[in-house]
DNA sequence: TAGATTGTTAATCGATTAACAATC
DNA sequence: TAGATTGTTAATCGATTAACAATC
């Protein structure tokens, strides 16, 4: 095992293994070694054990992976069994579809309130969750501690609110405004940039012809 | 100007600098150089003058860019003048919010119509858009030729229907679903993984005190 | 035991950065 | 003209792939 910096590559690559891994696991798949896995995610064995090799040592010679344990294993890396508390802010369309849709708590967060000021869905239930005024939000957060706070509100507030939220301790953003808001080293955004991908969409239906 | 394949790491940039662009020119900024973008943007110059010389010659010696030029070739070059028709499957919560809140003509797609098989559902109009019945699709793509398909439908059924509207002509595919779908070399699948993402910020929160 | 497959080191490949002549 | 900044070539850096000894 390196003890390293770990490379964004491997990072972002973790999640698809956990996906593969977690997929086989409900299949009732046993074992599986990084050929078999890499050809099933179209990856090159040497891949797969060089990521996995920045962790720890999750093989064994001439069997290849427990599936069971190295999702865990991956859960792990990936912080699921941390139950991070979250709150949504902006309970409009966007925030209003992960209310109802999203399973939270199959990756470990634990959803914890949403917040608004239209006071047309203030004292909402949706989904279990109720919705509160963004007048509360201080009190709150002072009160619960939540450590990740989505984003689905208009653009313009995007930054002046991650600039409170940040003052009251969150440290993580799942940010879905078409903004990059800039917070401090220690706190970590996540953007979600629809027309970002949209437009690698565009590009790629452009100009098939040659590629 | 390198007459090469372009990697994948310029084509994931280019929205980025299509925003940039875009905010700047918005702003009534004339002029850029690559040096001054590369600091708000936080990349070197080098990297963006390297990649812009993957597509042509778009700045002048001694001046730098003309903000508004630059942001119409990177529109170009990303396809945003190709007025692609789209349709959204599955009118749920999800696809209900993408129908009200984004704009869809500003990155150049025009939204044609949307589908569903809930009775609930079909018939309303959403933002313009009217919900059909997905009986009709197949008569509809037929008539309409719309290109992209929004795929906002629950998992199980995301790849029958990538293979039905692949039939149909589809030729891209903004997924939403939690799956990765498999497509003809010629089609292109983009797709958005709420889950990936969250996990890559429970990665990020989980370990901060080290780096 | 023989075959399979790991973890790791070395080789290769590609992407980023630096340097600089060209020129506005 | 002198200063600024491009586009491109060369140098560096990092990530991916290949190879292989270790061993289950």
């Amino acid at each position: 095992m390196k003890k390293q910096k770990i490379s964004d590559a491997v990072i972002h690559r973790l999640p698809r293994y956990y996906r593969y891994l977690d997929d086989l696991y409900n299949k009732g798949v046993v074992r599986i070694s990084s050929h078999s896995l890499g050809e099933k995610m179209d990856i090159t064995a040497s891949q797969i054990r060089q990521d996995l090799s920045c962790f720890g040592e999750f093989g064994q010679q001439g069997y290849g992976y427990n599936v069971a344990e190295l999702r865990a294993e991956i859960g792990h890396i990936l912080g699921i069994d941390n139950d991070h508390k979250l709150i949504i802010i902006g309970a409009g369309h966007l925030g209003h579809a992960l209310l109802q849709n999203f399973d939270f708590a199959k990756v470990g967060f634990h959803l914890d309130s949403a917040f608004d000021v239209s006071s047309t869905l203030i004292g909402d239930e949706i989904n279990g969750v109720t919705v509160r005024s963004m007048d509360e939000l201080d009190d709150y957060v002072a009160q619960h501690h939540p450590n990740v706070a989505v984003l689905t509100v208009p653009q313009h507030v995007a930054q002046p609110l991650a600039d409170r939220l940040v003052a009251l301790g969150i440290r993580g953003f799942w940010n879905f405004t078409n903004v990059e808001i800039s917070v401090p080293e220690d706190v970590y955004s996540e953007d979600i940039h629809f027309v970002d991908t949209l437009l690698t969409l565009s590009y790629h239906i452009s100009r098939t012809p040659q590629e």
